[in-house]
DNA sequence: TTTTACAAACCGTCCAGATGGTTTGTAATT
DNA sequence: AATTACAAACCATCTGGACGGTTTGTAAAA
């Protein structure tokens, strides 16, 4: 087999065991070794592609981040062109999706990732820019906030094993989050209220 | 000096030192010989009063949860007689300050419980109990939910380091979140909708 | 004197990374 | 086409340190 070819085919197969062994059994137990065994490679062999196993977790979370952007990608292609806010509307449903994932290697992603934080900052980073994108297109942009934070609660307290919602109540949540036009009518009622008595939050977002 | 006073004042130690060092040198330093180091106390001392170390990690939990149920009984005992939905804003301020703390030894502690799913289930019953006194004194609890998986959301965000708001936009969101008769008002419109347009969310929540 | 609270030395295991070597692929030279 | 020279992928083994937990010792309290 050709060279590179062998060696992205080995590279991949040790990320997948990396998410096979995280997901199986706790992220306490990805090791090296671990990771040689699962793939039936070598811990040589690993440490030839991955210099230090950080380097493993970065690859793993890049690899979890493409996962979620190409989800994100799809919805928002999905969507029709009438909407409002369709970049909201693709997060919701990502954040949903995410949220239905009960053995999530996210959760054990992000365990393993509590001593590093300059990777968690690259994920900040990114969603940073959803987060802009979402401002961008919304009439209020902080009805879009709340909506974003609500489903991204909902979803980081699923993922994490803190959600005591059942998985209906979840799913109506969703439901509610995304009616574009619910939202529109309650928009104009905020808005009418806030010109009525401003507050703080109105100049800031 | 008295036998149990001692005794209780090594263990108040131990977890204290737990703590500081999982905030200042990440989970992944948190050993037992580091915390007999970081007390002035020793290993055996400190296995003396937790047998294992998943007892430390349980007692740290427990301190956590104290932590946060006062927070929430102060903020509900401050709320003014008139509101509508004390549990509800007791929950939010509660939130917002948890969100506040950047260092949050509760990332931490989250992320050192990976590998324990039965701690992280007993956040969750309690967590269930909120979520059952603000869907009670509720007049719509699927509005409350939204409040409440925002605020979370947010708080979850930022003690995770994932959240790409500015400290302001956070403190303005919490308002937003907080301000009873805003939604109060955006109820109605919602409310009204939903009468005209029935949604499955309805007969759930 | 028995129990409690702690200390110090120690044990077994696990694991990241280093090392030295083998196989497989590649490309230039003849 | 065959040979040579080299590079990349990979493997088996070792090591040094960290860490959870145990055992033994000790001094004070009960």
């Amino acid at each position: 087999m050709e060279n590179s070819a062998r060696s992205q085919r080995t590279r991949a197969a040790a990320i997948q065991a990396a998410l096979t062994i995280i997901t199986r059994d706790g992220p306490g137990r990805l090791t090296i070794d671990a990771i040689a065994r699962e793939c039936g490679s070598s811990k040589g062999g690993i440490l030839h592609h991955f210099r230090t196993k950080d380097a493993v977790l970065k690859a793993l979370l890049e690899h979890q981040i493409e996962q979620g952007e190409s989800l994100f990608d799809g919805y928002l292609a999905q969507s029709l062109p009438g909407r409002h806010e369709p970049a909201l509307e693709a997060e919701i449903e990502s954040l949903r999706t995410a949220a239905a994932h009960p053995k999530s290697t996210t959760f054990a992603i992000a365990s393993a990732l509590a001593d590093n934080p300059e990777l968690i900052a690259a994920v900040r980073e990114r969603e940073a820019k959803h987060v802009e994108a979402m401002k961008k297109e919304a009439a209020d942009p902080s009805v879009a906030m709340v909506r974003w934070s609500a489903a991204r609660g909902l979803a980081l307290s699923s993922i994490l094993g803190l959600c005591p919602l059942s998985e209906q109540e979840r799913m109506s949540l969703f439901d509610l989050l995304r009616d574009d036009a619910l939202w529109d009518s309650a928009q104009s009622c905020i808005r009418r209220r806030k010109e009525a008595a401003p507050q703080k939050e109105k100049q800031l977002l």
